[in-house]
DNA sequence: GCCGCTTATGCAATCGTTTGCATATCGGTG
DNA sequence: CACCGATATGCAAACGATTGCATAAGCGGC
């Protein structure tokens, strides 16, 4: 921290006036209290002597920290970047800063966090990070902390939340795959802890039922984690039930990528004997070979209102405002990786692999059920 | 802000104490003042009180804010994220938080910044974001609060960085490309207010002298901004040059993805007819058709190297540690965007298009170059 | 010319911790 | 038993800005 920065008090000396006369001049909101002549030569004085308020002091004194604590899962992970520039942008107007930290999605580590910046005295919470079960951030909200997550929601209607329209959004590659003539269609589903991963899983189901689709409920998987590999795995697993499917819609586009690596290494070709779909439409899902059909999301703009809520809460007394629940419109975008259905099912390609010891057993099993 | 939160004089009450005696029991380096039973019981009283300190106060009356100012250029920049999470993991080893804000590469606005993080008292200032000529950045240093800039350096050697071997990393792209035939090859340079654009540069200056490559003077283009935009047109002047070339070595993945977006509008096969380099091995640069060829940074390692050097300095009394430069050793990543030369070149590939009326004249002059 | 009212400025307490200094307590020693 | 030194705790003053209240100055009206 910088030694022998200018104070108030300097000011005031230079001015021939008390502290508290600078303050009030300096402050938009008071500085109707003084006269023009003089506020105007503190102003001028002020800057002449590069004067900058110690913004600490002034939170000791306010009990506001003119700081939102942010938390994502892992900020390398690239669909949270824009969604925090959405909310630093946004508190930046109003004069707030937000700080950052990841929890790499692990619980204990979020509650340390969330210690840590109200220990700072953060004004709110915004959190990117938030499992469906997440007891800390109840706690938070009990103890009359502005929160609101965004991008995922936990189960606790009380917290406010901005998410995107999860179930609406995965009916729309349901669509667009039943479009293209597909009857039997996989679901690769992400974690169900997250409320991303569940209401997506729900809006397959849903679009499933709407639809008709054959055997869906024996063709749904679930992986563990957002990731490539569990997509590869997932994937795998999905394809050595033995049930063959002409489209695979997944929760995520990692998973999707995970897929596209999963049936390259078995030679199916995407999307002449299979089509993929991801979910969120992340930078660089047009790179991908073929460039994914995927469904996108809004990121910065999540972010923005995100911030804009938690604005809104800062002023209001505790707990005053009612929960806010957003839900913003996702889109559809067909690229490369969907096509139309295949004339004839290729069947060897699907069923286990001597390579790949993994789970046959349930695939014996659910071959035998017939299509509900 | 919280509102009723346990303070110091609460446990002290609690415990029959004075409030200083707690604030000496709780802290590790005074709790030797104290008699063990007694920091015991306080120490158990605080728990149960679920007392946090309050850091703003203690900020205040230590002047050190536990935070270090860090700017990058853009968090959605890829590259970025890695970074700062090795700053992030690094800081928190020692108690310190990142205060992350983006530039967007605009000075006006990084000095704004630098003005608010200083405002906030932050003990520290490690940048991203510097450009070679950077006066706030001098001006911070010389107002005697530590710096380190990390990726790039300003040419004021008295400021500290971390960066990578940039001209060594672009001399393995060429030995790379030499070693695979290839005689005239073409350099699509970075800013050169950028050290990276730079030292990129000259990396290339120096190997194409080195290996005695045909006509590189002449084959050499810059691009304003280190994104896909300015590599489309940079390869797309290149080439409008007509001075045939079977590679293009540039100064970062994000123009060689341009570049090959380019090359793919004119029809250009890549690796068969032009090879293809990037720089720094960004996520996902292996997800490009084809995968792309580039030369990998160390990012993780660079920002936590960054935040040592900080946490250094910050215990050092003001300017008594002398600047610290350190160079990270970079690695070449062959993947499939580069190839053998072709046996026989393509000329008609090379000149300028109808369609595309720019930078024709100087493709002209530079034809009736001799090799140099 | 005095009263009362408005407006402009000063005073001092406060936010919660830390820390130099003063004081109390204890054990040991001559 | 008085005294000394060491050790443990308390006291109070910071840190720099904000803000309710007190006071001073200015002004109009009668």
């Amino acid at each position: 921290m910088a030694k022998g920065r200018v104070k108030l008090k300097d000011v005031a000396a230079a001015a021939g006036v008390h502290a508290s006369t600078v303050s009030r001049a300096l402050d938009p909101k008071t500085r109707h209290l003084i006269t023009d002549s003089l506020a105007e030569r503190i102003t001028r004085i002020a800057s002449e002597l590069q004067y900058r308020p110690n913004s600490i002091a002034s939170s000791l004194r306010t009990q506001q920290s003119m700081t939102i604590g942010v938390l994502v899962p892992d900020i390398t992970n690239m669909i949270f970047p824009p969604i925090l520039r959405g909310i630093e942008d946004t508190l930046a107007q109003q004069g707030y800063v937000p700080i950052i930290a990841n929890t790499d999605s692990d619980p204990v580590k979020e509650r340390t966090l969330m210690d840590i910046m109200r220990a700072r005295g953060v004004d709110g919470l915004i959190l990117a990070s938030a499992q469906r079960q997440d007891a800390a951030i109840v706690q938070a909200m009990e103890d009359g902390i502005p929160v609101v997550t965004v991008n995922r929601m936990i189960d606790d209607e009380r917290v406010s939340y901005v998410i995107n329209n999860e179930t609406g959004g995965l009916a729309l590659a349901v669509d667009h795959i039943v479009e293209l003539g597909h009857r039997t269609v996989a679901h690769l589903a992400g974690p169900q802890r997250l409320s991303t991963g569940l209401f997506r899983y729900y809006g397959f189901c849903r679009a499933a039922k709407k639809h008709r689709l054959r055997k869906w409920r024996d063709l749904i998987g679930f992986a563990g984690a957002f990731n490539e590999e569990s997509g590869r795995e997932g994937c795998l697993e999905l394809l050595d039930r033995g049930i063959p499917f002409t489209a695979l819609i997944t929760a995520n586009d990692r998973l999707a990528i995970g897929a596209l690596q999963a049936l390259s290494i078995r030679g199916i070709k995407v999307p002449e004997e299979v089509s993929v779909t991801g979910y969120n439409d992340m930078p660089f899902a047009d790179m991908t070979t073929p460039p994914l059909t995927t469904v996108r999301i809004q990121t910065y703009e999540a972010g923005r209102r995100a911030a804009e809520i938690i604005l809104e809460r800062l002023g209001a007394e505790r707990g005053t405002l009612p929960a806010v629940h957003e839900v913003l419109e996702v889109e559809m975008v067909p690229r490369q990786t969907t096509g139309p259905v295949p004339a004839t099912i290729n069947e060897t390609i699907f069923g286990p692999r001597g390579d790949t010891p993994s789970a046959g057993r349930s695939a014996d099993i659910a071959a035998s059920e017939t299509d509900r």
